[in-house]
This record gives structure tokens, C-alpha cells and sequence, in this order.
DNA sequence: ACGCTAGTACGGTAACCATCGTAGTACGGC
DNA sequence: GCCGTACTACGATGGTTACCGTACTAGCGT
């Protein structure tokens, strides 16, 4: 109403807010995982429908919510669509390097699933 | 019966068999990162009961199973206590420095939580 | 053999989680 | 205003998990 690019606010953890557990399980789910591979990939805001997951719609939802309430990703209103980015900066002050490990032992394993494959 | 130092079997994933999900799984539950942090401080073989954790015997054995499965940890039987390593050489193999990187930010968001309290 | 210590196995419970379908809201375009 | 697209909310369901207590096994010491 008020404001022109974003409307509906969306809950989100403050960065002192963000617990370690919670990132590690939202990380935990390959769903998430991909998603958040994905977008390290792309390196901009991508709209929820970007994805192409194996879920319905729904559970995108709820991945992408467990992915907001820890911590994990931004989501802000831009008109119809969502926007996600990654915290890269509030994850790296909190816990540096972690995002980035995490990815990369991903691509480690995809990695060796693709080479056995 | 047949060696000395050991007795019964214990279900360990090999190296090729560990995921990344059920490590980040594995440690996302507080009980089992402190487990973990212990076991890395300490850096010996420590028997289950080393551990002073706020659940009881049987919850205890079910979460160092779950490490044990997830390809965290080695244990292995000596005499009536069985014996917890760290898989510090398979999770660096797969996952270079991802172990590391983990205990860092559980180090580190404990210290902040003491700052805080 | 007996008891002590360390840990397991089993069974149960309550909570959580990933998943879905359906119905609904918000926004943009026509 | 109407429709389509993007996403949400709600309710249901089946599977998993964290936790417990009790009963049990394995090895050590005496």
C-alpha cells in the first residue's frame, strides 16, 4: 500500500538471531540443498518458480520458509513474484567459511555420484 | 572369540557411502554437535560415557548412532566400553575442511552466546 | 560365581517434518 | 473488472525423530 516495490513484510530472523543448528538442518534437506546450490550458482535473486524441483508448489513453500526462518535466505515481495537471495554476508560474519564449504563439498559429491554413475 | 582387543561388529558406511545430507543432518542437533566438539577438543578416543550430555543412557546410544551411521564417527569396542573417533580422515577426504569449518562456528556462536548471557 | 559398569535393544510416545491437495490471496496485464 | 500467474494457508497423512523407561548383554574385577 504504502511503498512501491514490496508490500507484505515476511518474517525473518535478525543475524544474531541465527543459530548454527538451524542452518545445518535447513542445509540438511537435498531439496534445500539443491535450491541453495542453485542459487550460489546464479548469483542474483531468483523468483521461487526459477526452481525446478520435484516437489509440488507447496512444499516449495515450505522449503523455502524453513530456508527463511533459518537464516539461510532472504525473501522479499517484488509485485507477483518472490525474490530469494542468500545471506552471504550474515552467515559469513557469523560463521565464516561455512556456506562456501558446504557448497563445495556438495559439488565434491556431486561430483563423485556423477564420475560413478 | 576370535581377537583379542574386540568383539562385536559395528555397522559403519564406508568412505563412498558417507552423504553430506546425513553429516549436516547429524549435526544439526545440539546434543550431537556437542558431542562432536568434545570428541574434537579432546582428540583421543573417548568412551561413550565420558560424556556428561543432559539426556539419558538410551537417548545417548540412539544419537551416537546416528553419527556412527551418518559416517561421523568410528566406534568401536573395547572391553565394556566402546571407544568414539572422529572420522577426521574420510569427512576430509569427501568434505575438505568442512569439519573444521563446523566446529569453528560452533565455537564461535558459543562464544557469542556467552558475550550475551 | 557374583556383582559392577558400560552400553544395547525394545517398545512406547509425542513432536516434528516432508509431502500432498485444495482453496485462497496478491499483483500485473488486458 | 476480469483473468492469469505466483505464491500462501490450511488441513491431512505418513514417516522420522528425540526422548524415555525397562529389561537385557558383554566384559572386568574380585
Amino acid at each position: 500500500m504504502t511503498t512501491a516495490t514490496s508490500s507484505r513484510a515476511l518474517e525473518h530472523p535478525t543475524r544474531d538471531q541465527i543459530r548454527l543448528e538451524a542452518v545445518l538442518h535447513a542445509l540438511a534437506d537435498p531439496v534445500r540443498l539443491r535450491i541453495v546450490r542453485d542459487m550460489a550458482r546464479e548469483r542474483a535473486e531468483l523468483s521461487c518458480s526459477y526452481f525446478d524441483l520435484p516437489v509440488t508448489k507447496s512444499t516449495t513453500t515450505h522449503h523455502f520458509r524453513v530456508l527463511r526462518e533459518g537464516g539461510v535466505i532472504r525473501q522479499t515481495y517484488r509485485g507477483t513474484a518472490k525474490l530469494n537471495a542468500l545471506r552471504e554476508d550474515d552467515l559469513e560474519a557469523l560463521f565464516p567459511g561455512l556456506l562456501a564449504t558446504v557448497l563445495a563439498a556438495a559439488d565434491a559429491q556431486v561430483t563423485r555420484e556423477d564420475a560413478t554413475a
